[in-house]
DNA sequence: TGCTATTGGTTGGTTTTGTAACTAACAACG
DNA sequence: CGTTGTTAGTTACAAAACCAACCAATAGCA
Protein backbone atom coordinates (compact mmCIF):
# COMPACT_ATOMS: atom_id res chain seq x y z
CA UNK A 1 0.00 0.00 0.00
CA UNK A 2 1.44 3.71 -1.16
CA UNK A 3 1.27 5.74 2.24
CA UNK A 4 0.89 8.95 0.34
CA UNK A 5 -2.50 8.15 -1.28
CA UNK A 6 -3.58 6.74 2.23
CA UNK A 7 -7.13 8.20 2.63
CA UNK A 8 -8.01 7.85 6.45
CA UNK A 9 -11.40 6.05 5.34
CA UNK A 10 -9.24 2.93 4.29
CA UNK A 11 -7.64 2.48 7.58
CA UNK A 12 -10.04 -0.40 9.25
CA UNK A 13 -10.47 0.89 12.36
CA UNK A 14 -11.90 4.00 11.13
CA UNK A 15 -14.00 2.63 8.64
CA UNK A 16 -15.39 -0.25 10.96
CA UNK A 17 -16.39 3.02 13.58
CA UNK A 18 -17.62 5.37 10.90
CA UNK A 19 -19.88 2.03 9.41
CA UNK A 20 -20.74 0.35 13.17
CA UNK A 21 -21.45 4.19 14.68
CA UNK A 22 -23.86 4.82 11.33
CA UNK A 23 -26.09 1.81 11.79
CA UNK A 24 -26.10 1.52 15.51
CA UNK A 25 -27.07 5.17 15.51
CA UNK A 26 -30.14 4.49 13.05
CA UNK A 27 -31.17 0.84 14.98
CA UNK A 28 -31.01 2.99 18.30
CA UNK A 29 -33.97 4.86 17.64
CA UNK A 30 -36.66 2.48 17.81
CA UNK A 31 -35.51 0.72 20.94
CA UNK A 32 -34.21 3.72 22.56
CA UNK A 33 -37.71 5.54 21.68
CA UNK A 34 -39.66 3.04 22.12
CA UNK A 35 -38.69 1.55 24.74
CA UNK A 36 -36.23 3.56 26.67
CA UNK A 37 -33.62 0.83 26.41
CA UNK A 38 -29.70 1.72 26.33
CA UNK A 39 -27.28 -0.31 24.25
CA UNK A 40 -26.05 -2.62 26.44
CA UNK A 41 -29.65 -3.17 27.35
CA UNK A 42 -30.86 -4.04 24.26
CA UNK A 43 -27.69 -6.76 23.46
CA UNK A 44 -28.66 -8.16 26.49
CA UNK A 45 -32.42 -8.33 26.13
CA UNK A 46 -31.39 -9.42 22.30
CA UNK A 47 -29.22 -12.45 24.39
CA UNK A 48 -31.61 -13.72 26.71
CA UNK A 49 -34.81 -13.23 23.70
CA UNK A 50 -32.46 -15.26 21.29
CA UNK A 51 -30.43 -17.84 23.05
CA UNK A 52 -32.73 -18.14 26.32
CA UNK A 53 -32.34 -18.34 29.76
CA UNK A 54 -28.92 -17.40 30.83
CA UNK A 55 -26.34 -16.47 33.94
CA UNK A 56 -24.83 -12.81 34.11
CA UNK A 57 -21.72 -14.28 33.19
CA UNK A 58 -22.55 -16.21 30.21
CA UNK A 59 -23.77 -13.46 28.64
CA UNK A 60 -20.29 -10.98 29.40
CA UNK A 61 -18.97 -14.13 27.52
CA UNK A 62 -20.95 -14.16 24.71
CA UNK A 63 -21.78 -10.76 24.39
CA UNK A 64 -17.79 -9.47 25.72
CA UNK A 65 -19.32 -7.19 27.56
CA UNK A 66 -17.77 -6.24 30.92
CA UNK A 67 -19.54 -7.48 33.86
CA UNK A 68 -20.61 -4.18 35.63
CA UNK A 69 -22.07 -2.99 32.12
CA UNK A 70 -24.44 -5.88 32.32
CA UNK A 71 -25.00 -5.56 36.09
CA UNK A 72 -26.51 -2.33 35.30
CA UNK A 73 -28.14 -3.40 32.10
CA UNK A 74 -29.91 -6.16 34.14
CA UNK A 75 -30.86 -3.96 37.39
CA UNK A 76 -32.42 -1.34 34.43
CA UNK A 77 -34.64 -4.09 32.54
CA UNK A 78 -35.38 -5.84 35.50
CA UNK A 79 -36.96 -3.07 36.76
CA UNK A 80 -39.00 -2.10 33.50
CA UNK A 81 -40.26 -5.69 34.33
CA UNK A 82 -38.85 -6.88 31.29
CA UNK A 83 -36.84 -9.87 33.10
CA UNK A 84 -36.53 -11.35 36.26
CA UNK A 85 -33.84 -13.01 38.53
CA UNK A 86 -33.67 -16.48 40.50
CA UNK A 87 -30.53 -17.90 42.10
CA UNK A 88 -29.53 -21.42 41.40
CA UNK A 89 -29.37 -23.71 43.94
CA UNK A 90 -26.61 -25.24 43.37
CA UNK A 91 -24.39 -22.07 43.45
CA UNK A 92 -26.28 -19.28 45.10
CA UNK A 93 -23.45 -16.65 43.64
CA UNK A 94 -25.22 -17.12 40.29
CA UNK A 95 -28.80 -16.17 39.17
CA UNK A 96 -30.19 -17.35 36.10
CA UNK A 97 -31.72 -14.29 33.75
CA UNK A 98 -34.93 -14.86 31.76
CA UNK A 99 -37.48 -12.64 29.94
CA UNK A 100 -41.05 -11.99 31.50
CA UNK A 101 -43.69 -12.13 29.03
CA UNK A 102 -43.49 -8.66 28.56
CA UNK A 103 -39.65 -8.79 28.27
CA UNK A 104 -40.18 -11.37 25.47
CA UNK A 105 -42.90 -9.33 23.68
CA UNK A 106 -40.44 -6.29 23.80
CA UNK A 107 -37.88 -8.70 22.20
CA UNK A 108 -40.49 -10.38 19.47
CA UNK A 109 -40.89 -6.72 18.71
CA UNK A 110 -37.48 -5.41 18.12
CA UNK A 111 -36.42 -8.62 16.89
CA UNK A 112 -38.89 -8.01 13.97
CA UNK A 113 -37.53 -4.33 14.07
CA UNK A 114 -33.79 -5.69 13.38
CA UNK A 115 -34.43 -7.94 10.90
CA UNK A 116 -36.29 -5.43 8.63
CA UNK A 117 -33.46 -3.20 9.53
CA UNK A 118 -31.14 -5.95 8.34
CA UNK A 119 -33.03 -6.52 5.32
CA UNK A 120 -32.61 -2.85 4.57
CA UNK A 121 -29.20 -2.55 5.10
CA UNK A 122 -28.65 -5.95 2.77
CA UNK A 123 -30.07 -4.18 -0.62
CA UNK A 124 -27.51 -1.73 -1.10
CA UNK A 125 -25.29 -5.28 -1.38
CA UNK A 126 -24.86 -8.01 -3.48
CA UNK A 127 -25.30 -11.66 -1.91
CA UNK A 128 -21.54 -12.65 -2.40
CA UNK A 129 -20.75 -8.55 -0.67
CA UNK A 130 -22.91 -9.81 2.46
CA UNK A 131 -21.34 -12.71 3.23
CA UNK A 132 -17.92 -11.25 2.73
CA UNK A 133 -19.09 -9.06 5.12
CA UNK A 134 -20.69 -11.27 7.50
CA UNK A 135 -17.61 -13.65 7.33
CA UNK A 136 -14.94 -10.77 7.78
CA UNK A 137 -16.72 -8.84 10.72
CA UNK A 138 -16.99 -11.89 12.85
CA UNK A 139 -13.16 -12.99 12.14
CA UNK A 140 -12.41 -9.88 13.44
CA UNK A 141 -14.27 -9.47 16.09
CA UNK A 142 -12.51 -12.83 16.99
CA UNK A 143 -9.04 -11.61 16.94
CA UNK B 1 -33.71 -15.22 5.58
CA UNK B 2 -34.97 -17.97 8.43
CA UNK B 3 -35.43 -16.24 11.25
CA UNK B 4 -34.92 -19.02 13.47
CA UNK B 5 -31.03 -19.56 12.80
CA UNK B 6 -30.62 -16.05 13.15
CA UNK B 7 -27.30 -15.33 14.99
CA UNK B 8 -26.87 -12.11 16.33
CA UNK B 9 -23.46 -12.15 15.35
CA UNK B 10 -25.16 -12.15 11.25
CA UNK B 11 -26.97 -8.80 12.29
CA UNK B 12 -25.02 -6.10 10.57
CA UNK B 13 -24.72 -3.52 13.52
CA UNK B 14 -23.99 -5.77 15.77
CA UNK B 15 -21.58 -7.51 13.70
CA UNK B 16 -20.08 -3.89 12.70
CA UNK B 17 -19.79 -2.94 16.68
CA UNK B 18 -17.99 -5.78 17.85
CA UNK B 19 -15.29 -5.67 14.72
CA UNK B 20 -15.36 -2.39 15.90
CA UNK B 21 -14.23 -2.32 19.25
CA UNK B 22 -12.34 -5.17 18.92
CA UNK B 23 -9.76 -2.93 15.86
CA UNK B 24 -10.26 0.00 18.23
CA UNK B 25 -8.95 -1.17 21.08
CA UNK B 26 -6.37 -2.78 19.93
CA UNK B 27 -5.31 0.40 18.28
CA UNK B 28 -5.90 2.49 21.55
CA UNK B 29 -2.96 1.19 23.32
CA UNK B 30 -0.84 2.90 21.19
CA UNK B 31 -1.86 6.16 21.39
CA UNK B 32 -3.42 6.14 24.89
CA UNK B 33 -0.54 4.75 26.48
CA UNK B 34 2.34 6.56 24.59
CA UNK B 35 0.76 10.27 24.20
CA UNK B 36 -2.29 9.60 26.54
CA UNK B 37 -4.75 10.46 23.93
CA UNK B 38 -8.65 9.77 23.65
CA UNK B 39 -10.23 8.33 20.44
CA UNK B 40 -11.71 11.66 19.26
CA UNK B 41 -8.48 13.37 19.32
CA UNK B 42 -6.68 11.26 18.01
CA UNK B 43 -9.00 11.47 14.58
CA UNK B 44 -8.96 15.30 14.74
CA UNK B 45 -5.10 14.49 14.68
CA UNK B 46 -4.73 12.26 11.80
CA UNK B 47 -7.06 14.53 10.10
CA UNK B 48 -4.65 17.75 10.45
CA UNK B 49 -1.89 15.54 9.89
CA UNK B 50 -3.65 13.75 6.77
CA UNK B 51 -5.07 16.09 5.10
CA UNK B 52 -3.30 19.61 6.55
CA UNK B 53 -4.70 22.87 8.47
CA UNK B 54 -8.41 23.19 8.82
CA UNK B 55 -10.98 24.42 10.74
CA UNK B 56 -12.57 23.01 13.19
CA UNK B 57 -16.15 22.90 11.29
CA UNK B 58 -14.18 21.11 8.12
CA UNK B 59 -13.14 18.29 10.50
CA UNK B 60 -16.27 18.16 12.05
CA UNK B 61 -18.12 17.48 8.64
CA UNK B 62 -14.87 15.41 7.11
CA UNK B 63 -15.37 12.92 10.28
CA UNK B 64 -18.98 12.83 11.20
CA UNK B 65 -17.88 13.85 14.56
CA UNK B 66 -20.53 16.84 16.53
CA UNK B 67 -18.58 20.04 17.65
CA UNK B 68 -18.48 19.85 20.51
CA UNK B 69 -16.25 16.56 20.76
CA UNK B 70 -14.00 18.26 18.20
CA UNK B 71 -14.15 21.52 20.44
CA UNK B 72 -12.78 19.11 23.72
CA UNK B 73 -10.21 17.63 21.65
CA UNK B 74 -8.84 20.51 20.12
CA UNK B 75 -8.38 21.79 23.58
CA UNK B 76 -6.68 18.87 24.95
CA UNK B 77 -4.53 18.67 21.94
CA UNK B 78 -3.66 22.54 22.08
CA UNK B 79 -2.90 21.61 25.95
CA UNK B 80 -0.17 18.81 24.56
CA UNK B 81 0.98 21.35 22.06
CA UNK B 82 0.13 19.25 19.59
CA UNK B 83 -1.52 22.06 17.53
CA UNK B 84 -2.01 25.76 17.14
CA UNK B 85 -4.70 27.84 16.56
CA UNK B 86 -5.05 30.77 14.76
CA UNK B 87 -8.32 33.22 13.98
CA UNK B 88 -8.96 33.75 10.32
CA UNK B 89 -8.75 37.90 9.51
CA UNK B 90 -11.37 37.46 6.84
CA UNK B 91 -14.54 35.71 9.47
CA UNK B 92 -13.02 35.98 13.13
CA UNK B 93 -15.22 33.27 13.95
CA UNK B 94 -13.44 30.90 12.07
CA UNK B 95 -9.96 29.38 13.14
CA UNK B 96 -7.37 27.28 11.60
CA UNK B 97 -6.40 24.34 12.99
CA UNK B 98 -2.59 23.33 12.49
CA UNK B 99 0.00 20.63 13.54
CA UNK B 100 3.00 22.35 15.90
CA UNK B 101 6.32 20.20 14.88
CA UNK B 102 5.80 18.25 17.98
CA UNK B 103 2.08 17.59 17.03
CA UNK B 104 3.53 16.27 13.66
CA UNK B 105 6.10 14.04 14.86
CA UNK B 106 3.38 12.01 16.93
CA UNK B 107 1.17 11.92 13.73
CA UNK B 108 4.18 10.74 11.70
CA UNK B 109 4.68 7.95 14.60
CA UNK B 110 1.03 7.09 15.03
CA UNK B 111 0.55 6.94 11.18
CA UNK B 112 3.26 4.30 10.72
CA UNK B 113 1.54 2.34 13.60
CA UNK B 114 -1.96 2.07 11.98
CA UNK B 115 -0.10 1.63 8.22
CA UNK B 116 1.07 -1.37 10.27
CA UNK B 117 -1.74 -2.60 12.39
CA UNK B 118 -3.91 -2.19 8.88
CA UNK B 119 -1.20 -4.49 7.37
CA UNK B 120 -1.17 -7.29 10.29
CA UNK B 121 -5.02 -7.10 9.41
CA UNK B 122 -5.01 -7.26 6.05
CA UNK B 123 -3.49 -10.63 6.64
CA UNK B 124 -6.24 -12.18 7.56
CA UNK B 125 -8.07 -11.70 4.56
CA UNK B 126 -7.46 -11.99 1.03
CA UNK B 127 -7.38 -8.77 -1.53
CA UNK B 128 -11.07 -9.78 -3.35
CA UNK B 129 -11.89 -9.74 0.76
CA UNK B 130 -10.37 -6.85 1.70
CA UNK B 131 -11.72 -4.64 -1.35
CA UNK B 132 -14.94 -5.92 -0.90
CA UNK B 133 -14.62 -4.92 3.20
CA UNK B 134 -13.44 -0.97 2.61
CA UNK B 135 -16.39 -0.86 -0.02
CA UNK B 136 -19.26 -1.73 1.79
CA UNK B 137 -17.67 -0.50 5.08
CA UNK B 138 -17.81 2.91 2.65
CA UNK B 139 -20.89 2.74 1.66
CA UNK B 140 -22.53 2.08 4.84
CA UNK B 141 -20.89 4.27 6.70
CA UNK B 142 -22.67 7.35 4.45
CA UNK B 143 -26.07 6.32 4.73
C1' DT C 1 -11.84 -27.98 59.84
C1' DG C 2 -9.73 -23.61 58.74
C1' DC C 3 -7.08 -20.85 55.59
C1' DT C 4 -6.40 -18.68 51.18
C1' DA C 5 -7.77 -18.03 46.30
C1' DT C 6 -11.29 -17.55 42.93
C1' DT C 7 -15.66 -16.43 41.05
C1' DG C 8 -20.32 -14.06 40.21
C1' DG C 9 -22.04 -9.99 40.90
C1' DT C 10 -22.57 -5.08 42.90
C1' DT C 11 -21.25 -0.35 44.23
C1' DG C 12 -18.77 4.22 44.38
C1' DG C 13 -16.13 7.66 42.37
C1' DT C 14 -13.99 9.55 38.42
C1' DT C 15 -13.84 10.31 33.38
C1' DT C 16 -16.32 10.83 28.91
C1' DT C 17 -20.05 11.75 26.32
C1' DG C 18 -24.40 13.94 24.96
C1' DT C 19 -27.62 17.74 24.89
C1' DA C 20 -28.92 22.21 25.16
C1' DA C 21 -28.13 26.72 26.06
C1' DC C 22 -24.84 30.28 25.36
C1' DT C 23 -21.37 33.97 23.17
C1' DA C 24 -19.37 36.33 19.46
C1' DA C 25 -18.98 37.35 14.64
C1' DC C 26 -21.15 37.81 10.53
C1' DA C 27 -25.09 38.16 6.88
C1' DA C 28 -29.47 39.82 5.00
C1' DC C 29 -32.73 42.84 4.54
C1' DG C 30 -35.99 46.44 6.02
C1' DC D 1 -27.80 51.77 10.43
C1' DG D 2 -30.94 48.38 13.36
C1' DT D 3 -33.08 44.14 13.81
C1' DT D 4 -33.38 39.41 12.98
C1' DG D 5 -31.27 35.07 11.62
C1' DT D 6 -27.16 32.04 11.08
C1' DT D 7 -22.85 30.15 11.89
C1' DA D 8 -18.29 28.78 14.54
C1' DG D 9 -17.12 27.52 18.67
C1' DT D 10 -17.55 27.09 23.98
C1' DT D 11 -19.57 25.92 28.32
C1' DA D 12 -22.67 23.79 31.84
C1' DC D 13 -25.18 20.13 33.46
C1' DA D 14 -27.09 15.48 33.00
C1' DA D 15 -26.46 10.74 31.28
C1' DA D 16 -23.43 7.06 30.57
C1' DA D 17 -19.03 4.44 30.64
C1' DC D 18 -14.78 2.97 33.06
C1' DC D 19 -12.20 1.29 36.76
C1' DA D 20 -11.14 -0.31 41.08
C1' DA D 21 -12.50 -1.81 45.32
C1' DC D 22 -15.86 -4.46 47.38
C1' DC D 23 -19.13 -8.53 49.25
C1' DA D 24 -20.68 -13.02 49.52
C1' DA D 25 -20.49 -17.88 47.99
C1' DT D 26 -17.58 -21.49 46.70
C1' DA D 27 -13.32 -24.22 45.62
C1' DG D 28 -8.78 -26.07 46.82
C1' DC D 29 -6.17 -27.91 49.85
C1' DA D 30 -3.17 -28.17 54.09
Amino acid sequence: MNTDDFDLGDFLPYALNQAAEATSLAFQRHYKERYGMLRTEWRVLFHLGRYGAMTAKAICDRASLHKTKVSRAVRALERKRFLCREVLEDDRRQEVLSLTRLGQGVYDDLFKVAMAYDAELGTHFTPEERAVLRRCLKKIARL
